[in-house]
DNA sequence: CTGTTAGGGTTAGGGTTAG
DNA sequence: TCTAACCCTAACCCTAACA
C-alpha cells in the first residue's frame, strides 16, 4: 500500500459525486477504446437525436437529456463552460419528489395535456381517454375491438402448419397438436415455473376458420343435441362443460362474447351459485357448446348477435396489430418502467388506500404525470402514466405483498424463524388481507438480489437505514416489518435454491421436506 | 469502406462510428442522469487517476485508456473549469469537498495530440503511459475524495433528477439519503427504475471513492478493520459481504469496477467456488467493503459479525441438490453450452417465430437432441437440451436483438448508416414494438453491426459457405443447412470478436462475409 | 342481473448473477 | 469474456365475488 495517498491530496478535485454505477459505465466505455472526444461527440449526437426524434430511445432518459441537452450542440462541446453544469444542479426535480411524497399530491395541473397529445395515435390507445369512465381496467381492452378473444394472440405466430423449420427432423413433430389438448398438463413438465405458457389462446384462429365453415347442415344435429342437453341433468352438463372449457382452454369471456351471456353469469351458473339460466340463454349456451365440441373452431364464427364483423377482420389479421401503431399496448413492445418520482407518489397513495377507484387512479396518474412532466416536452405515450398503469401497479403491489406474507407464514410454520430481530411485530397475521397499510409502506422490501445461498441473515432492523425519519412513513414500524420480510425472502430463496425446489418459489410452498 | 477516420475527426456530421456496445453504454450513462459536463469531468478524472496511480483500472483495458490522457481535445475540453461548478454538487460532506479543486484536469497538454491518436483509436496505441504502473488498487474513485454523499445517489442513478441534486444541504450524509429518497427507497425499496432498478441505491458512490485511498485519517481505521477481516474466517466474511451487497443492492459488477477484481472472480469467491483471492485482491475488496460500510450510509452498520453459521449449515442442509431430476437447476454444476448444431436448429426456428410456446419449445429441444445425439450413448443431463434451455435461449436472444436493434435505429436515424445493404430503410416504426412478429427474421447476425432493426433482410441460405467448421453438421441434411449457417455465424462472430477493433467495426459488411 | 374489480396466474422486457 | 440462467415486475388473462 502506498501510504501516501496523501490523502486528500488535493483531493483531487472534487468532482461531483458520481455513483458507482456511473463510474462503472464510464470505465466500460473507456475500455471500448473511446476517447473523450468521441464520447462527447456521441453524447451530443444522442442528445440531438432525442430532440429530433423525440426521444424514442431516450425513453426514460428524460431527465438526463434534458439537462444536457445543450443546445449548443453543434459545435460540440458545449461544455466548456460549466455553467451549464451548475445549472444542472438546479433542476427541479427533487422538489418534486419531495413534495409529492408528502402527500396529497394532488396535483393537477397539467396533465391534461395528456389526453390531448394522445390524439395522435391515440386512437387506440386505449388507455387514456377512455378511462374516463370507469371502465378502465382491463376491460378496456375489449373496447378496442370488441372482442376479447384473442387479442393476445398476436403471439403465436407460428401457425400450425408445418414446422417450417428446416430441421424437421424431429421424430415427433406432431406433438403440438396433441398437446393442445391437454393444455397444460402435458406441459407441466416444465421445470421452471416461469415458463409454462400454456394457456391456449383459444385456437388458432386460422385453423379454426378453415374448417369451421360449413356448419350448415350440421345444424340439424345440433338442435337435436341441444335439446338432449336440455333434458339431461343440469349439473352434469355443467360439469361436462366446465371440463370442456378447461381442456380446450376456452375462457368464459370468449363464451360470453359468443353467446351473449355475460361472463359473470356464466361463471355463476357453472358454479351453480345463482339461479339457473333462462331457457333461452341456456339453449344458446348449449348450442354453442355443441357446436364447439363437434366443430372446434366454430365458436369463432358464431357470433350471435352482438357483434358483427369486426371480429372477423380482426381475426384474420392476426399479426397486424389492430390498433394503431401507436398503441402498442400489447405487451410485446418496450416495457414501461416506473420512475422514482412516480413511485413515491403512488406509494403515498398506496399507504393511504390500497384500492383506489377509477377516479382516484386518474388522480394519481395525473399526479405522476405532473411530477415527471418536463416543461418543454410532452410525455410520450410510453412515458405517460395512465390510470391503467396505476391500476396495474396497485394490483401488482398488493399481490406482491400478499405473496411475501404468505411465504413468511409458510416458513414460520416450518419452524424457520424468520423473525425479525427487532422483534416487534411479527408479521403475523399476515395473511392476508391486509395488513395493509403499513405494511406496505415499507419501502418495499427488497427484492433480494442476492442470489444464492445464504440466506438468512437476519438483518437488523436497522438496516433500512435510517429510518427515515423522514419518510413519510409512518408511524409505526413499517420498517421492521419490511426487514422481516426481507429476511424471509432471503430465507426462502436460499431454501428453494439449495433445496432444490425447482424453481421458484413462487407461490407455493416449498416444502422442504 | 472504412475510410479513415483518423484524421478527420471533425466530422461531426460524420461521426465516427461507434459500436453498438458503446452506444449502449452511453445510453445507460445518460440514463443515470449524468449530463455531458459531468461525464466529461468524470472522464478526465479517471484519466488523471490513471496517470497518477497507474492505471489500476485500466487494467484490463489495455489499450483503451490510452485515449485518455489528454484530451483536450478538440476544443472540447472544456471542462476544465467546470469542475468548480460541479462542485456544487458536493455538499455535505465535505471534507472532501473542500478540496475541491478543480482539478483542472490536468493534463493536457497536448490536446491535439489527442486528436490524433484518438483518431484511430484503434489501438490504443499509446496506451498511454498512464497505466504504466500499477500501483495500488483502486483508487480511482477515490479521487473524489470526497465522498460523495451524493445525494445523487439516492436516486440511484436514475433518471430524472439531475444528478447533482441540489438537495445538498444536508448535514449528515445519512439523512441525505433518506430525504432524497423520500424515504422509501432507502431501504430497499426499490422502486425500480429501469436502470438500476433496485439495485443499489445509493451511496455507494461515496463509498467508492472513499475507499479509495486517501481517506485521510480514517485510513487508519480502515486499515485496521481490513486487517481484522483478513484475520477472520474467510467464509464468514464472505457471507457478511454477500449479505451486505444484497441489502444495499450493490451489484457485483460495480464492486468489480471499483475494486479492480473481475465480477466473475468476485462471484466465485463469494460462493466459495474457486480458489481464494490473492492477498492483494482480498485486501482491496475488504477495504472497499469497510469503507462502503462505514462511510456511506452509515446508516446502519450492519452488524459486524452477523452471520452465524447456522445459516451456513442451514444452507447446506439441503445438500441434496436435486439436480438429479435432471436438468433443472443447472446453475450449480458446470455450465451448459450450446452446441453449434443446436444453435443452427434454434436459429431457424427463431427466424420463424421468436415466441415458441411450450409445445414448440419441446419440439425444438427434441430436434436439438436428435441432432447431437450420438448413436451409442445417451445424452447426459447436462448435455440434453430441455425446453427450459430453449426458453432461456429464445428470451436472451430476443433481448439481444432488441438491444442492438434499438441502437442501430438510433444510429441510423442519425444518419449513421449502420449498414446493411438492403437499404431500404424504412425505419419506420421503430419503436420497437414488435418487430413485427416474425418478420424479423433477422438472421441474427450477431453481434456486430447489425443494423437495421427490423430488417428484413433475409439471409440466404446460401451464404454460408465456407465454413468448414461446420463440418460437423452432418448427418442429416435437413439441418445441415441450419448448421452451416450457425457455423458461419460463429465464425463471423469469433472473427469480429477477436479481431474486432473496437471501433470500426461498425460498419462493415456483414453479410456474409 | 350486469358492470367492476380482487386476486390468482402468466408472459415477456430489462437487468443481474455466475459457470 | 461470453452468455445461460435467473430475478423482478409491468401488463395482461381469467375466474369469481360484489354491489
Amino acid at each position: 500500500m502506498q501510504p501516501v495517498y496523501s490523502s486528500r491530496m488535493s483531493e483531487f478535485s472534487e468532482e461531483p459525486r458520481f455513483t458507482i454505477e456511473q463510474i462503472d459505465l464510464l470505465q466500460r466505455l473507456r475500455r471500448t477504446g473511446m476517447n473523450k472526444q468521441e464520447i462527447l461527440h456521441a453524447l451530443e449526437t444522442l442528445d440531438r437525436l432525442d430532440r429530433e426524434h423525440g426521444d424514442k430511445f431516450g425513453r426514460r432518459t428524460s431527465s438526463s437529456s434534458s439537462s444536457s441537452s445543450c443546445y449548443g450542440v453543434g459545435g460540440a462541446n458545449s461544455c466548456t463552460n460549466n455553467s451549464a453544469s451548475n445549472t444542472t444542479t438546479s433542476f427541479n426535480n427533487n422538489n418534486t419528489a419531495s413534495a409529492t411524497t408528502t402527500s396529497s399530491v394532488t396535483c393537477n395541473g397539467n396533465n391534461n395535456s395528456g389526453e390531448v397529445s394522445a390524439g395522435d395515435h391515440s386512437a387506440a390507445t386505449t388507455s387514456s381517454t377512455t378511462s374516463k369512465i370507469s371502465t378502465a381496467t382491463q376491460t378496456q381492452y375489449g373496447s378496442g375491438g370488441g372482442l376479447s378473444p384473442p387479442p393476445t394472440n398476436n403471439y403465436n405466430i407460428s401457425p400450425p402448419p408445418g414446422p417450417p423449420p428446416p430441421s424437421a427432423i424431429l421424430p415427433s413433430p406432431v406433438s403440438l397438436v396433441a398437446l393442445s389438448q391437454n393444455g397444460r398438463d402435458s406441459l407441466a413438465a416444465t421445470p421452471n415455473g416461469k415458463l409454462s405458457p400454456p394457456r391456449y389462446p383459444v385456437n388458432s384462429a386460422a385453423a379454426a376458420r378453415a374448417f369451421g365453415f360449413e356448419a350448415t347442415e350440421e345444424d340439424l344435429d345440433i338442435d337435436d343435441k341441444v335439446e338432449e342437453l336440455m333434458r339431461r341433468d343440469s349439473s352434469m352438463v355443467k360439469e361436462e362443460i366446465k371440463a370442456f372449457l378447461g381442456n380446450r382452454r376456452i375462457s368464459q369471456a370468449v363464451v360470453a362474447q359468443v353467446t351473449g351471456i355475460s361472463q359473470s353469469r356464466i361463471s355463476h351458473w357453472l358454479l351453480q351459485h345463482g339461479s339457473d339460466l333462462s331457457e333461452q340463454k341456456k339453449r344458446a349456451f348449449y348450442r354453442w357448446y355443441t357446436l364447439e365440441k363437434t366443430t372446434p373452431g366454430a365458436t369463432l364464427n358464431m357470433r350471435p348477435a352482438p357483434l358483427p364483423l369486426e371480429e372477423m377482420e380482426w381475426r384474420q389479421t392476426p399479426p397486424p396489430i389492430n390498433t394503431a401503431p401507436g398503441t402498442f399496448r400489447l405487451r410485446r413492445g418496450s416495457r414501461f418502467t416506473w420512475r422514482k418520482e412516480c413511485l413515491a407518489v403512488m406509494e403515498s397513495y398506496f399507504n393511504d388506500n390500497q384500492y383506489p377507484d377509477e377516479a382516484k387512479r386518474e388522480e394519481i396518474a395525473n399526479a405522476c404525470n405532473a411530477v415527471i412532466q418536463k416543461p418543454g416536452k410532452k410525455l410520450s405515450d410510453l412515458e405517460r402514466v395512465t390510470s391503467l398503469k396505476v391500476y396495474n401497479w396497485f394490483a401488482n403491489r398488493r399481490k406482491e405483498i400478499k405473496r411475501r406474507a404468505n411465504i413468511a407464514t409458510i416458513l414460520e410454520s416450518h419452524g424457520i424463524d424468520v423473525q425479525s430481530p427487532g422483534g416487534h411485530s411479527n408479521s403475523d397475521d399476515i395473511d392476508g388481507n391486509d395488513f395493509s397499510e403499513q405494511a406496505c409502506d415499507l419501502p418495499y422490501f427488497d427484492k433480494r438480489p442476492l442470489s444464492r445461498p445464504f440466506g438468512l441473515y437476519r438483518l437488523e432492523p436497522t438496516s433500512p437505514t435510517q429510518d427515515d425519519s423522514a419518510a413519510h412513513s409512518e408511524h409505526q414500524d413499517p420498517i421492521s416489518l419490511a426487514v422481516e420480510m426481507a429476511a424471509v425472502n432471503h430465507t426462502i430463496l436460499a431454501l428453494s435454491r439449495t433445496g432444490g425446489v425447482p424453481n421458484d418459489i413462487k407461490t407455493e410452498s416449498l416444502e422442504d421436506e
